[in-house]
Parts: C-alpha cells; structure tokens; sequence
DNA sequence: ATAAGCCCTGACAACGTTGTCTGCCTGGTC
DNA sequence: GACCAGGCAGACAACGTTGTCAGGGCTTAT
C-alpha cells in the first residue's frame, strides 16, 4: 500500500480510501490510484485491516462430519448464506469429539469470527460464556447446547418426526418395533428415542432398543440378538441416515417394514422404495446462518428456539405389512 | 495483553513469551501469567500476530460443491490434513462458475492463506500468476489448471479408467454404448470422453453421445432419443456419479448394462448393483494436501503432476448382457 | 478583495502482536 | 572482592491498515 501510494504520488490514506471506496476522492486522483494499483498487482492484506477494523468478516462453522451428506447439506447452505453476506467461512469438523469441538471453538475464537455455527458433539458448553459475554454470537443448529447455556438454537422437529414414523408403521399393523440408533448422548438421538417410546406406549420393549455407534458388525449383531427373540421385530425404524444404510446393508435383502430417519440419495430407487422422515439440512442451515446474521445486525433479543418441520415420506418400506 | 501484563506484574513481551512457549522465563514467573491468563479469560488476537509473523496458518479450498459426495470426502481428507498440521481451513464452492471461483480465491489471497488447494471451475488461470510468483504454493486437484499454468496437480487416472469401463462392457458383448457426461469444457469429462473414445474405436458413434448440465429431464430426453435410433444403445457409460444416479432414474427400472464413473453409496444395494469405476475423493484430498504442506516446508521442486489410480468394481449392471 | 465554506489530501496515532536489542541481577570463579 | 557469564526481563520498533483531525487550495458570496 505504502508502495502504490509512492507510485501514484499520494499519501498512503488516500489509497485506503480508494481500495475501501470511501468518498471524498477526486475521480483523476481515485483512477490514478487504481492504476497503480493495478499495475503493482496489490492487494490489501486483510489481516491488518481486521486488526485495525475489529470485524474480520469471517464466520466459524462446526459440525460433525462435513463428509456425511447431510452436515455437507447444511456446510452449504451457511456457505452460501455467509458468502451473500460478504464474508467467508471456516469450517471444521469434530468428529463427534466434544474435545477437537472444543479446540476448534477456541482456535475461530482466537481468530476473531464474527459469529460462530456449531453442531456441539459435547454436552457441557460452559467454556462458551466468556466468548458468549464478549459479545460473539452464536447459534446451535441440529442439537442444543449444554446444561447453564442459553443461545439461540435451530433443531428438528425430532419428536414429532419420531412419533409419525412409529405412528405409521403401527397403522400398517406391526406392534413389535425395533429401535436403532446412536448413542443416547447424543440429543437428537435421545430425542429420538423419545419419541418412539411415546408413540408406543405399553408396547415399548426395552429389548427391542440398541443404540451404539454405527457399525455395520454391531448393527448386524443386534438385529440378530432380536431376531432370535420369541416375540421378535416385524418392523425397525432407524435413527438417522447413517443408521438406515446400515440397516439396509445388515439386513442383506431380508424383507422388513423400515422407516428411517433422514432422507437420503436413492432412497426412491430401492426395492422397494425406503419411506423415511425427512428434514432439509440446506434449510436448518440456511436459517441458522440467517439467524446469525441478524444478531450480527444487532438484533439483542432474547435466545431463540426454532423447530423446523419434518416430514414423512412414505416409498413402499414403512408400508409393508407384519408377516403372516 | 497488556492487561494480563499488568495484573501479574510484568511487561508485556514476557506474555508473549509464555503464551508462545518461548525458552527464557522463569517458571514461577511464567506461572503468575498463566494465573493472570485463567483469571482475565484472556486469548491471543491471531489477527495481530498474523500481521506481525506473515504466516496465517490458514489453508484456502476451493472445491465445486460442498455438497457433493465427492467433493465433501475430498474436503474433509483435506481439513485432516490441514488441522494436524495446526492450520484452519477456510472452503468455498465455486458452483462451476469461474467467476466464483476467482473470487474466492482472490478473497483466499488477501487474506493471506498460506497456500491453496483448488479443483478449478474455470478454464483460465492467469490471473493466478501474480500471486504464483508472490510464492503462494498452489495445488491442483482432480482438474489441471488451464493453459500456461504450471503447478502442482493430483488428477484421477479417468482416461485409464474410462477405457476399462468401456473394455469392460464390451467384454460382455456390448457394441452399442452410450456416454452420458458433463460439458465437454469440463477437463474430466472431455478426458473420460476420451477413453471412451479410444476403447470403442471404430465403434465410436457420435449419436450415443450426450455433454451437458446433469438435469433429469435433460438426461431423460437425451436417452430417449438414442433408444429412438434404429442401432440404440444396449449399454451406458455415466460420466461421473450425479450422471449415475441421474441416468439410473431416468431409466426408470429399464434393465441396461452400465457402467459409472465414481463409486456412490448405496451403489451395491440396488438390484443389480451398479458396477463402477471408482476413485477414492479422500485419497486425492489427502495427496494434494500433503504436496501443499511439502511445498510449505520449503520443497521447491518442480511441479508435481500425480495420477491417482481408479478401480473398476464389477457389482452386477456392467455384466448384463445386450438383450437377444 | 476578503472571508467563508467546501472539497480534497495528508500527517499521525492506534490496533495487538512479535523480533531485536539492551540491561539487570544472580551465581560462580579466580 | 572483583569480574564474567548466563539467565531472565523489559523497552522499543515494526507489521499494514484505518480513524481522526488538521490543513491547503479553490469556489462563491459579500
């Protein structure tokens, strides 16, 4: 900068104030700058201009796996929202380890960014306040923070989708339903649970329930320790996507009644069709990002709790009947 | 800073020095900042000393679409990568739109990113010289840049591959096959056109050729008109995985030998299972970020130009027979 | 002709770090 | 007891930008 001023022969602030499009530049004097410019092939080092400014235009987004299709959905859809708004997106991935959630809070923290997107994967958030009392915002999107911590939150409509889904398979006649899903640390998981067991009442049979990270090993073997019950499942319902090709995958062509949980690429194009409840990740994204973006404008308002819809799309798997 | 300074009762620079671990402070001393740290929630302005190091230990992406199975697993290889080597990953997707792209990575290079990995949209890369000659290391991945450039790249073998695939069809007896892929602009479509043009030969027909954006409708026309011919197609060969999954709707449950470039999950659950030719995203993230951290170090070779092998994975629908 | 006002430009400090250099103080040695 | 070495701490400048304020020239009005 110091060099294109002593190229254009001005001072140094008033190339500031041409590369920041500030007014009160005569027009010769503006295009001589940009030529210069130009032909020095500058460009303002940003780093300083955030020491100087305070605001670094940059917004930190955590999730659990941007390899797994639905957070890359959602990955996206900030991306976008964070980009329409002239800033830029660091992104990280936790896998599901409350402690690299932790440091790559701090790292964006340390960073400055304006805002910060998270999928917590841990379950106490208490290390956020001061950041939060610092005045950064936040929003939680897909799980809510920890116990002693209040910030706006976007969820799903966990319960509720749950519920329908078990609702349905009841409808087509099953009674025994089993339960697959992650461990129940984790919010949706529980919430998950919830809903099923809700939806069940009297006929909820704790045998019939496995939560457990997702293997394909331990997956098959809990299906095989309920299919050799006397009263076995006639119909499953899976807690996420992950769990649901998995599922499809221990299952090995055996015919059942499923449900899962999330939608996912060629669910349609199964035999037969795979029914499941379906949320919009690009949707929770793009309103938690827009929900950030208004407590970056200034909205001081109390937290808020956003439940997006879910909705059940059934193809055929949750519409067969118990055998026999 | 000079808060923590003043509440333990010291200068300013032997902050410094305990927050960076550096020799020369004496431990009690050192234990005093630290306390004055914990007590003050005080954590290090980057953005200063960014300015005042050079190295923003920070890594530019730019990738097509986040929320591509391919790209996400490319992505998320990178970001492991990056984050053991102590760095942030800042990531965009360009869309396929070149303007994008140049202006995620102009925004990438005034931020001062220490190096950058980009799967390029556009087909001309010049206006990365200047910034190649400030000595920003740059890799290459899955497409080379456009004329003039030189740098590092990591590419997918998709000729070899695609002349397989091809081979691999006709194996089975196939004469009439149809190529269904990106716009010709596009550097793995235009190579993989290739190989399927070598592999058939004199077989080659340019009616059995379909280049364009991957809509359903668009594909579904374009199928219909080659099964219009008096010669249609008995097999098909897709392009890359959207292709995949796109023809396969389009088929709508019509049996067809094909055969597709990129595996896809799911692939081996649909009857018959799609038999493809894959490549391994997270393998390529994992190279081409590991050639970036070399560079980084101070490897001032040549450029690297490295071609990841593919597979073909035979799983049913590339070993149907022509019908009659 | 002088004063007032406006438009444009420039000097300077500050943002929060880190690198360099200097200096103090302690402890050991002759 | 004096000297030297070495470990530790601090003063100061610099990184590249932007906000503040002051000033210079030109126009316009009195």
């Amino acid at each position: 900068m110091k060099d294109v001023a002593s190229a254009a022969g001005v001072a140094l602030k008033t190339v500031s104030r041409v590369v920041n499009g500030e007014p009160g530049v005569h027009p010769a004097t503006a295009e001589r700058v940009r030529a210069a410019i130009e032909r020095l092939g500058y460009s303002r080092n940003e780093s300083a201009a955030v020491l100087r400014r305070g605001r670094t235009a940059t917004v930190g987004l955590v999730i659990e796996d941007v390899a797994d299709p639905f957070y890359s959905g959602l990955s996206r859809a900030v991306e976008d929202v964070v980009i329409e708004h002239g800033c830029l997106l660091l992104s990280g991935s936790s896998s599901e380890e409350p402690l690299r959630e932790r440091e790559l809070v701090e790292t964006f923290c340390a960073r400055r960014v304006d805002g910060l997107i998270m999928v917590p994967a841990g379950e106490d958030h208490t290390y956020l306040r001061p950041e939060l009392e610092a005045g950064t915002p936040m929003v939680f999107a897909d799980r809510p923070p920890g116990a002693g911590i209040d910030v706006d939150t976007v969820l799903a409509d966990n319960l509720g989708g749950t519920e329908e889904a078990i609702r349905h398979l009841m409808g087509h006649g099953h009674r025994r339903i089993a339960f697959l899903g992650d461990a129940p640390g984790i919010f949706t998981a529980a919430e998950r649970l919830n809903g099923y067991r809700q939806a069940l009442g009297g006929l909820f049979d704790e045998r019939l329930v496995s939560m457990r990270p997702p293997s394909l090993e331990g997956v098959r073997a809990d299906l095989a320790r309920m299919f050799a019950l006397d009263d076995p499942p006639s119909a499953l319902f899976t807690g996420n996507g992950r769990y649901t090709v998995t599922a499809l995958r221990a299952l090995a062509g055996r015919r059942m009644a499923l449900v899962g949980f999330d939608d996912f690429e060629l669910a349609d194009l199964l035999t037969p069709g795979v029914s499941v409840v379906a949320q919009d990740p690009a949707w929770m994204g793009r309103v938690a990002a827009e929900l950030l973006f208004r407590r970056l404008r200034g909205d001081a308002g109390p937290p808020e709790h956003i439940e997006l819809p879910v909705r059940l799309i059934a193809r055929g798997s949750g519409e067969l009947p118990p055998p026999g």
